[in-house]
DNA sequence: TAGTCGTGGGA
DNA sequence: TTCCCAAGACT
């Protein structure tokens, strides 16, 4: 079977994309800025991106600029995060915000470097934004791409992240050009995200099925959790994410005793208390009432 | 490298 | 019903 060259992965992919992009996720309409493109990636971090889309229209029309977010009141902005998940996300994308103002003049950075220094901007995300919203030549690799150049080598499991070997991987399956390199970055994301998913591999579909080692062999995705399993029940997190709750269903402040009756356990109740106070993401007034930060 | 950090939907 | 999984970052 032939190897798929960056070529041909760029005639069979780009065609796909075309027909077959969610066209209609917000940030892929026209007009939408880097800053809007940044601020999708972030939501997107282990957030279904069908549960983004409502988030990331109302956040836009409140802070369409860096500078926006930056001068908003941090409460306002952890409950516009509402139940992503991962608040301490929205921490830092407002941090990232008040960077970009202040530092870059208001404008999200071009250079991959300039975006790594950015909070909350990993090796990923930094990547992301250069490359569609920008249009650079850069491997975007998240899960769905390490899924599929896995599956393409004839692997059933993508391992273990190691970013550097997962980028260089990517990286030969670019075209030179970059405006088609990043077409091909986009689309394969894409791929993975609707076709060769983790529970189907999709194979009869798949525009890339002819130089696939995977659908040549006939192969099946995997059954067993392919990470180790994340419990959440009877967790700090659990916890954390219940006295959010209880925060975000309130207007203002709540006193102690709300807190106190979503957890029985007293010793993980202040824990996870005071880890949220101490990530700013609860503030308390001293006198027993809590709330999200700057609505006390 | 491995553990931590939320939440909700689909299989 | 239970459990996997989702456009990762940070320590």
């Amino acid at each position: 079977m032939d190897s798929v060259a960056p070529d041909w992965l760029a005639k069979a992919l780009i065609p796909w994309f075309e027909q077959n992009q969610r066209s209609e996720l917000p940030w892929r309409q026209p007009g939408t800025t880097a800053w809007g493109v940044l601020v999708s990636e972030v939501m997107s971090q282990q957030t279904p991106v069908a549960r983004v889309a409502p988030a990331w229209e109302a956040w836009m029309a409140a802070w369409p600029t860096p500078a926006d977010l930056a001068s908003a009141a941090t409460g306002d902005v952890l409950r516009a995060w509402g139940s992503l998940g991962y608040p301490r996300r929205a921490l830092r994308l407002q941090a990232c915000a008040e960077r970009i103002a202040e530092h870059h003049g208001n404008v999200v950075p071009r250079q991959l470097d300039q975006l790594l220094e950015l909070p909350g901007i990993g090796t990923y995300t930094a990547a992301a934004v250069a490359v569609f919203a920008y249009r650079q030549r850069h491997p975007v690799v998240d899960t769905n791409v390490r899924r599929v150049v896995a599956r393409l080598a004839g692997e059933r499991d993508a391992g273990t992240a190691t970013t550097k070997r997962d980028l260089a991987a990517m990286e030969a399956l670019l075209p030179a050009d970059e405006e088609t390199a990043s077409d091909v970055s986009i689309a394969i994301m894409e791929l993975g995200a609707l076709v060769c998913t983790a529970r189907s591999a999709g194979c009869e579909v798949c525009p890339l099925r002819e130089r696939c080692e995977f659908a040549s062999r006939g192969l099946k995705p995997l059954d067993g959790p392919s990470r180790k399993p994340q419990r959440y029940a009877g967790t700090n997190r659990q916890v954390r994410g219940l006295i959010l709750n209880e925060l975000r269903s309130s207007q203002g402040t709540i006193p102690r005793a709300r807190i106190d009756a979503v957890w029985s356990q007293e010793a993980m109740r202040n824990e996870a208390l005071a880890q949220l106070l101490e990530e700013g993401l609860v503030e308390s007034d001293g006198a027993g009432n809590f709330g999200f930060p700057g609505s006390l």
